[in-house]
DNA sequence: ATAAAAAGTTAGGTTAAACAAACAAATATC
DNA sequence: GATATTTGTTTGTTTAACCTAACTTTTTAT
């Protein structure tokens, strides 16, 4: 089953938009898999077949598409590294979310696994640590647009940061 | 000249290479492009003819290879991301430096400009703002390896910060 | 100055991923 | 239950990007 442990960005894509599907209609179909990736109904027979062989999804002509527990142990992790850029992209570097989704979707093939590790763990850690989260974030928003920080505001900004650790 | 203006990542990495091979040996040669991407000197010719179609070198069989005006530029533009990308993983995420260049070098071919522009505004901010910068990473650092906040600690940290804002 | 070595190119082949269009199966409708 | 529609598959092409191996040009060394 296992013929290659690699997969191309192409089956990566494949894997996720099934189990999307799967989500939200409980299964998949060559039409809405052909229609989410935006190509032929006839190009993504042809990749099922491989994912098949692979032992990812199960699948037989004309019958429903679902993934098998290796599949779905993949597509979540891929699902992961996606909603991971994504809230880093949208939440943090407050990008407009439609782009961010785009970009995840296209940087979730490129990330390594420390990267992603570390990224993960840098998100939760703007949010825990009391000298940034929500309000920090702000200000980010602010400096993105004037492109400089104020002296004057970062002094009174940090006399009111003490009491931030009261809150949590 | 400009055949198309969109540019495979395989045509990226191929400027991307020569850029770099200019600067350091002032002029680009299939057999040291081949080295660097890790691929065959015969592939390299196929992709150079293509860029010199595209106006982005100037290519002549057995001649040296060298950027035009429009390749440096876009040349240098992938550079950027790169680097910028390289600088994010490494000196925020701290993911080691061999890794963050190897992910940077995928990832500057899926990010998008507004997510290229907040991210260096991202940079910038956590280095100019007196509430994150270097200690702050040293902060995140060992959050990483603990997963956790300590709650006393913040409290001390917290009021050493109004100093932060003299130092600058 | 020429022969050997190195570098570069060409030609033909492979693979992955898409396409279009003809065809087959399944589903829905009357 | 027959037929029309929808859905899915097959077949044959195309394209990009690589490969190998033969060949040509350039460079180096004697």
């Amino acid at each position: 089953m296992k013929t290659n442990l690699e997969l191309s960005e192409s089956l990566e894509n494949y894997l996720e938009t099934i189990l999307d599907l799967e989500k939200t209609s409980k299964v998949a179909r060559t039409k809405d898999i052909a229609a989410k990736l935006a190509i032929k109904p006839g190009s993504v027979t042809g990749a099922l077949k491989v994912l098949g062989e692979k032992g990812l999804i199960n699948y037989s002509p004309y019958a429903f598409i679902t993934l098998t527990p290796e599949g779905k142990r993949i597509a979540l992790d891929i699902n992961h590294r996606h909603r991971t850029l994504k809230y880093f992209l949208h939440e943090i570097l407050q990008v407009d979310v439609a782009t961010a989704d785009a970009t995840a979707c296209r940087m979730e093939h490129a990330i390594d696994p420390e990267s992603l590790k570390k990224l993960i763990c840098f998100v939760d850690f703007v949010r825990e640590c009391p000298r940034t989260g929500a309000d920090w974030l702000d200000h980010f928003s602010k400096y993105c647009r004037s492109e400089q920080v104020n002296r004057e505001k970062c002094s009174s900004c940090l006399k009111k940061l003490p009491a931030k650790i009261e809150e949590k």
